[in-house]
DNA sequence: AGTATATCCGAGTAATTACTCGGATATACT
DNA sequence: AGTATATCCGAGTAATTACTCGGATATACT
């Protein structure tokens, strides 16, 4: 029903700052106090400008949010390009390890905005703009796993990707929020292993990388019955 | 900052009556608009009552909410007890393959206020009363699978369990509210065979139970070649 | 029948908030 | 120097919305 693009793009410099500006500031308000905290007159006094500045460039609040989640969902997938590039002669384990880590970092340095975006703000994950957006990840995500596919083994690969994928963004989401016990490096460590999991349908040989991590556990007994046919 | 219990109980039927159609209609509401459409005159008029009545049971607009949420997670806490309960005698992959599709229909017949509990209101998955009661469910687990700890192996227990149960909270909201393809079925499918996997770190004996779905896939050639050390 | 109490109710209030409008000022261009 | 245009701005408006208050009515109890 409405238009969440940006209503005039900045021409001169000053006005570049002013938009840069108005996303710096959304993105401070919304990691302070939420999506639900999120007015314009805040974005604006955030931003150090004026209200009516605000509206010069956006039409209305969601545009704003549009506007920042573009931007940075870009950066977001040129990392996981990075990684994808970065891992391509790496075994299974340490490609999964490397890529999930990334987008740990990556996520956490924005978690604010991707909460709004994933979970609080239905509209969004809607909105044409943003859909396409998304698009690029999965589609990432449906190349590499093609790439991929002598090693790993999906027995309804359209439907376990689809899976795999949204479970692996809501579980970084909720890495990225938590605090204390157990720590994020730890349920980084499960992350990796259980994902292995999910597309190869065994544990890593060896046990992958020994964790080491803060209180050590059991180390990983790879059950490794070979079933009857 | 605020009180989120309710302001009074109902003492007569015709009370009782009214509370129930106020949580009535706060989940009619929360289903056909979402929660940014829950407004407290709008519960009021969906329920059928004065707004003043509303107010006379609830102190805010929250706790309308929080109600609902203890009275709907109490009714799965149950169905999950009976899930267990029945699934004794299973094998992993049958009892999970019941529990989790007896979940997905408990979900989906209350959807939007999950939604709304593990995803958009922020403030409730953080309220007290909505915390102890979100317990329940991460205490099930825990007890499910310390029953089950020699049959399932996970490296890390309290990281993987404490990931594995809110990947599956976010896929069964994500699979309740799909239309058209994948369809609700083949996901269910999936999210047994992939959860059997983060458990047991391999597939079922036999592939499982070969699924038949819509429109059947290659069947589950399980990659299981004896890697290299 | 009479009284106490539980319940219901909706007009009205105070606060919040998205967004407009018209003018002031800075920059680009000649 | 002079003009066009890009940019900035904040007081003000209209709408929404959570919540109160005081009285009316129904039920319980004697």
């Amino acid at each position: 029903m409405t238009d969440w693009k940006p209503r005039k793009r900045p021409r001169q410099a000053r006005s570049r700052a002013s938009f840069d500006a108005i996303l710096a500031g959304c993105a401070r308000v919304l990691e302070r106090g939420g999506y639900e905290s999120l007015t314009t007159n805040r974005v604006a006094e955030a931003a150090g400008v004026g209200i009516g500045t605000l509206y010069d460039f956006f039409p209305n609040r969601e545009a704003i949010v549009v506007s920042l989640g573009e931007e940075r969902l870009a950066r977001l997938a040129a990392e996981v390009k990075d990684g994808l590039a970065g891992a391509a002669g790496l075994d299974a384990y340490q490609a999964l390890d490397l890529l999930i880590r990334r987008i740990v970092r990556a996520v956490a340095a924005d978690r604010a905005l991707y909460r709004v975006l994933f979970r609080e703000a239905r509209f969004l994950r809607e909105s044409p703009e943003t859909r396409r957006t998304l698009e690029t990840f999965f589609e990432l995500g449906r190349a590499a796993t093609q790439r991929a596919r002598n090693r790993i083994a999906l027995p309804d690969p359209s439907a376990d990707g689809w899976l795999i994928g949204r479970m692996l963004a809501h579980a970084v989401l909720e890495i990225v929020w938590t605090r204390g016990e157990p720590s994020r490096e730890r349920l980084t460590e499960a992350l990796v292993r259980l994902t292995f999991r999910m597309l190869l349908g065994r544990d890593p040989v060896g046990g992958g990388i020994n964790p080491a991590g803060a209180s050590s556990r059991a180390p990983s007994r790879a059950v490794r019955r070979p079933s009857s046919p």
